[in-house]
DNA sequence: GGGACATCGTTAGCACAGCTAACGATCTCG
DNA sequence: CGAGATCGTTAGCTGTGCTAACGATGTCCC
């Protein structure tokens, strides 16, 4: 293979996927708003509860997010009682974000809905169609990962 | 394989999928920012660069939007002379979108960059792991058309 | 010890994207 | 011709992203 058609392939690989990308979040979106939550939100929620207690500032950087933004998103999650700022004892500067026990069954209830909608779809391939997505999906993550080890 | 198997390898797979989406989304926004365009507008265009001219309800409709928020990414679109609205000369009430020679070029630039970003990435994968890749974009786009016709 | 500098989170203010409701213009069909 | 449907726009709300600037706290070095 050339390594002209190879590029030209990866220019078209790169626009489906991005294509791809917006439009599978745009779908998933109404499901996210079924429970109340945005995709942020979500997102941030889903850090928390898995990442344990971690602080305002990793909690941006874990979302690609500046601090301003990540405070806001925060507040908002606080206000509905998933999530509860604490002080740190040492470093006053610090405010540690902890899940709550509605945070943590919120988060679980929203991603079952969520992945629903794509599980049902995914249900109607075949056992060798599944495989190939699962191998994509993996190569997609690969890819991902290796992005952000140049970055 | 059992249809319980099949069942947990599907929400895994969507699990997966989405949590990929997210994070692709997230490092080409960076690009995407580059060209001036946020990803809603550079979506847009790109329909309307490789579609033809469209009514504002399909392009609406195809990006999976409704008509007053499309109404404004034209007019953004519009403002950096990058499409065109034309009436329609047998039915007054639609808006016909064109592309202009500069949106063509904007949107082959930000691709360019887009690709760029991903040329290392895909330059260490083999000829069948692109392959591979390509295959499970097109079953990701059948997907996304089978949760939309579900819709 | 104290002062200069760094770090953390917040506030303020801007732009954009998503929505619903309501409206004017136009088309269609009885 | 007139009633209702359809199309795009406007108005107004919420939420997410940013930068700039600030107060509070930590750190480091003289």
């Amino acid at each position: 293979m050339t390594s002209l058609k190879r590029e030209r392939d990866a220019l078209a690989l790169a626009d489906q996927l991005h294509s791809a990308a917006i439009h599978l979040l745009r779908h998933l979106r109404k499901e996210d708003d079924a429970s109340g939550l945005s995709a942020p939100r979500l997102s941030a929620l889903s850090v928390v509860v898995f990442g344990g207690p971690v602080t305002l500032g990793q909690l941006a950087s874990a979302e690609q997010v500046k601090p301003p933004t990540m405070t806001r998103i925060v507040t908002g999650l606080e206000k509905d009682r998933l999530v509860r700022r604490e002080g740190d004892k040492h470093d006053k500067r610090l405010t540690r974000i902890h899940a709550t026990a509605k945070g943590r069954r919120v988060l679980m209830a929203g991603r079952a809905r969520r992945v629903e909608l794509l599980a049902s779809a995914v249900g109607k391939l075949g056992a060798t169609e599944v495989a190939e997505l699962q191998r994509g999906t993996q190569l997609l993550k690969e890819l991902i990962a290796s992005m952000r080890r140049e970055q």
